[in-house]
DNA sequence: TTGTGTTTTATTGCCTCC
DNA sequence: GGAGGCAATAAAACACAA
């Protein structure tokens, strides 16, 4: 019976001093190097380069095997301190968001405020005076030019536009709800876990 | 010097492919 | 069924603080 590759790696290896000694630097190199441009050579390639390095085929074969090995594990870790990074840094923008609609929940309860006094004092004034009404039935002011304008009723109107709107975004701002994140993505990642 | 942690070389067992 | 890959692990070699 022809003897097997295993066989034959198996004798080289009891043929030699049965002690198990560091690869030399230069040894190291070249297969670093020979790891770089194919981390999976060829059984030929492998035994060239044995040869080459007086060393068993078999010492070469393990040490690739040994290498993908740790290329594995580095470029897992690589990938975890990076996923790491994006964590922190999604992190980050979350507390900045958070601030930010706080800021602007804090602005919509003062204009609703400035609202409700200036429809309390608007009853106070229709009730005391006959108030000349434009088409729209907006108060209409007029200057000592006799030019007809929209007076502080209009800057109010705004206000209360920009009120609505905000409270629209504080609807739809909603962490909880998950409704500021396209529904279609339904992103389920513990990182919106917070 | 020695105890301990880390790295490197080698083995084993299982799996897939041809 | 053999070849070769991978994961898990053993064991030797090495580094280093105390």
């Amino acid at each position: 019976m022809a003897p097997t590759n295993s066989d034959i790696w198996a004798q080289s290896i009891l043929c030699n001093d049965n002690m198990r000694r560091r690869f030399s630097d230069e040894q190291i190199k070249s297969l670093e190097n020979m790891f770089e441009t194919e981390s999976r050579p060829e059984l030929r390639t492998k035994q060239q380069l044995a040869k080459r390095l007086g060393l068993q085929p078999r010492q070469v074969a393990i040490w690739f095997q040994n290498k993908r090995a740790r290329s594995k594990s580095k470029q897992l870790e690589l990938e975890y301190r990076m996923l790491q990074i994006s964590y922190d840094n999604l992190g980050s923008k979350y507390e900045l968001l958070k601030k930010e609609h706080e800021s602007l929940l804090i602005q919509l309860q003062r204009l609703r405020k400035l609202m409700e006094k200036d429809e309390n004092e608007k009853d106070v004034i229709k009730s005391e005076t006959e108030v000349k009404q434009d088409d729209f039935g907006l108060p209409l002011c007029e200057d000592s030019r006799g030019i007809d304008y929209l007076g502080p009723e209009s800057d109010i109107l705004d206000m209360a536009q920009i009120a609505d709107g905000l409270s629209e975004i504080e609807n739809g701002y909603n962490f909880e709800s998950r409704t500021f994140l396209h529904d279609n993505t339904a992103c389920t990642s513990p990182l919106w876990e917070f």
